[in-house]
DNA sequence: GTGAAAGCGCTAACAT
DNA sequence: ATGTTAGCGCTTTCAC
């Protein structure tokens, strides 16, 4: 009651002066009592802490960035406009840095080189203390610019600069952890359906199915079918498949979007999911891998684990310990029913 | 060349100091000059461009932030992470504030209370110059706090005092056109499958469905059908449907998930759409809606626009021109095939 | 037309 | 144990 009244006409936040005046001491006394440096006795302390708590102060982090010359910020550049995969990227991101009290701001390039140039300028002139650059695609991007002050993370899409600092997908491993539940699970003539060969994903994933299943002595039933990444391509390539190779026990897809569609053209096609044919995707894309009929197994490329990654190593870097190199993050398989 | 050597070498910042010395000049006629205040001569003026040009000198934010009190930067708290809604409200946001040179930090609730008042406690520290917060679902959400020193506006999801900017769909609107749609395309025996009866949306989206249906002299061919917002709850409840009221030829759907569930339980029950039934779906997911057979006509909710309009109103609330009360942001159709 | 000086809010070094 | 001072990088008076 007594401060409602008050706090109705809060105008000021309250500065280190006011807290310093209200306790009866120096502003240097107050920053050494709040922040537990210097020898101070203990009732000071307390004194101080009281008149900081019914203030409201919590110190200007403007102030002590000019001080201190960090800002406890950094930038994630984003080059897409937070598709599918920079959102649980920067979802893990985020909970890195919280960790360590820094806050990120967030910069939309729309895959613009200018517009990265821009965001980039802001960045430096806001002295953020590290850059998380997040991509849409596996495709290796060029560096942001060769010489800058703060460190930088590439999340998801590497860098083509091998010295810069990446956190990727293990794509050839996602493929192989397909591979490995189809054969576990008895199939034997297994085909490949995904998207564009322009794609190093679609590219990755399909050399790492061949390898894998060299490894158990098969190969793949047929050719890759590269297509787009819709549901439109994987009904048609399910019905171009069964065509060219009608006897297939086991598909595996380069994403989910693509395994839902030939998901729909084999059970179209009377085919039953999964007694005559397993299917595994690629993505874990919830909403969609649920509603598939039957409910989609698919990889998990662990997107929030390459962002939490990305912050840890940035933070590191940050802190004078860099890990140069592209770190891979592995992911895991999510059975559902196909 | 010459100066690749210098820059590999690069080290500090350079500060207006440096750009002072260079142009021979004080630290106060650069600022003067670089920001075309005071008056110079032209040719003192392009001195300094130049030195700070060959430099590569830009202000410091946080200096500048120090003394005008003000930073240039928003908050952006989200309840969720950044899910289907919030993005491209977010992206709006970004847009808008990107026009005025404003910066967003991120801050991820997660819908819980704690981790917001964490949040609104960091960017106050960051002195942000006002905040936006994005919600998921259309219900009203209780205000972050009664009486903070910087704006606020509240994005999709309103505050439950009307005195607050709250930036929002016409659901009812939104409802209407879909019925629309479906009266002039001929349809007359028109049902409602929708989301949880505990969705504001799906209640208000049903009452804008009926609304429009009546003035139109018709009603709805039986009760709204309330579910999940799930393509499993859409197959069931056309089927349901078709059950008991199986005259229909137009359903209006509370999300295109449900639609496309939908789509799929009519088309598997023997139906052509949109031959026998018109169906037409809300929140326009192009994805989901592009893949649904046949591809889905929807309504847009406008999301972009939102954050669009929510940063305007932030911008101006921030230059002291607030707009208080709720503001209303109306959709679209986008006609597709069904 | 230009320079010198003060100050934004804080902290670190040095006095007392 | 506490107070005083200087200074982070910039802008803005106010002298000159």
């Amino acid at each position: 009651m007594t401060d409602s009244t008050a706090s109705r006409a809060m105008t000021r936040r309250a500065g280190i002066a006011d807290v310093a005046a209200l306790a009866g001491v120096s502003p240097g006394t107050v920053s050494k009592a709040l922040n537990g440096r210097g020898s101070l006795r203990e009732e000071t302390r307390a004194r101080v802490r009281a008149a900081a708590d019914e203030l409201g102060f919590s110190p200007s982090t403007v102030a002590r960035s000019l001080l201190s010359g960090r800002t406890f910020t950094v930038g994630i550049i984003t080059t897409d406009s937070y598709g599918r995969f920079s959102i649980p990227v920067m979802r893990g991101v985020e909970d890195s840095l919280g960790v360590g009290e820094m806050d990120a701001f967030l910069c939309d390039s729309r895959d613009d080189p200018i517009r990265e140039r821009h965001h980039l300028r802001k960045l430096l002139d806001r002295q953020v203390d590290g850059i998380i650059v997040a991509g849409r695609r596996t495709d290796a991007r060029r560096p942001l610019s060769d010489d800058l002050p703060v460190p930088v993370v590439y999340a998801f899409a590497r860098s083509t600069d091998p010295q810069d600092c990446s956190v990727v997908s293990d794509e050839r491993g996602a493929a192989r952890l397909a591979i490995e539940h189809l054969v576990k699970t008895g199939r034997r003539r297994i085909a490949h359906i995904t998207g564009p060969q322009s794609h190093a994903s679609a590219r990755e994933r399909a050399a790492g199915a061949a390898e894998a299943l060299a490894e158990f002595g098969l190969e793949l039933a047929g050719d890759p079918l590269f297509g787009g990444w819709t549901e439109v391509w994987g009904r048609f390539a399910a019905a171009q498949l069964l065509r060219s190779v009608p006897d297939i026990d086991g598909v595996f897809c380069g994403n989910d979007v693509v395994a839902r569609g030939v998901a729909d053209g084999l059970r179209e096609s009377g085919l039953n999911l999964p007694e005559q044919v397993g299917l595994v995707g690629t993505d874990n894309w919830a909403v969609l891998a649920e509603a598939a009929r039957p409910p989609l197994t698919t990889v998990d490329l662990g997107l929030e684990e390459i962002g939490r990654r990305a912050g840890d190593l940035l933070l590191a870097a940050i802190d004078g310990n860099p890990a140069p190199g592209t770190h891979v993050v592995h992911g895991h398989l999510v059975v559902r029913e196909s």
